[in-house]
DNA sequence: GAACAATACATGCACCTGCATCTAATGCAA
DNA sequence: TTGCATTAGATGCAGGTGCATGTATTGTTC
């Protein structure tokens, strides 16, 4: 691993991240008044399909507990998750996806996959971790 | 292109800045007193080794122009590079690298391509850009 | 040359983020 | 049980970012 190599592939990330969340923050806001954290939280729920703690949220979305405290708080505003009482342990939170929660995530999902398909569409291979 | 791939590389994309920005963010300001974006733009004008025009950063680092002003009027204030006017257009700015400037980035660049390397050191081959 | 569009950079503002801290609940030890 | 460390999540705060806009300068068209 010579230090080059690092600092292209660095380059790399951040281009590549900076287009998509420029990308992702105009097309998911525009289209369907979601930004790209209140995206990916509604996201990693439906994958799960099933009510989630915050702090699992917390390890799969790359936000501090802080962050991820207001995005939850947002989605819940917006009628999109509600908050539960977890009754194993009462500190806990888990985060419940509404019915209008989960017609916006069908909603918006082809647009975030197309909006990727476009960032990456000159990446012929590229080794995911 | 198919949605699966470009989501996983989406992943990984947003892991490794993730990553990074906090690595560098910690390691670049508790060492050096210095921000990853502050970094980015010394080591471009190093590597130019030529004053530059801010629109020229602009095209470089991903920050807005409203945010690239600001990093090097901080830059400024901490006496690492100078802000000098233009001739040719008097609308533009030079940015040019001070002494300390330098030396600055000389001793942060180390620490910079370490975290990078260590962000980087289960990735066998990327193929950036 | 005068009027107007376009460009370069700076700045007001709103928003999001992380850090530090707070509160409440839990676990553990004496 | 009591006392104290730990954990889950919420919140005050400071700082950075982008968008919209402001100011000054340049280019263009008549």
């Amino acid at each position: 691993m010579d230090d080059e190599f690092a600092v292209d592939t660095w380059h790399y990330v951040l281009a590549k991240h900076a287009k998509g969340m420029c990308a992702l923050e105009r097309e998911l806001g525009d289209r369907h008044d979601l930004g790209p954290s209140e995206f990916e939280v509604l996201d990693r729920i439906v994958r799960h399909d099933r009510k989630l703690r915050i702090q699992e949220l917390c390890d799969e979305v790359h936000l501090s507990q802080s962050a991820l405290s207001r995005v939850v708080a947002r989605l819940e505003k917006a009628a999109l998750v509600s908050r539960c009482a977890c009754d194993d342990d009462r500190r806990g939170v888990f985060v419940h996806i509404t019915d209008e929660g989960r017609a916006r995530h069908a909603e918006a999902a082809p647009t975030h996959r197309a909006v990727l398909r476009e960032i990456f569409a000159d990446t012929p291979a590229l080794t995911p971790q």
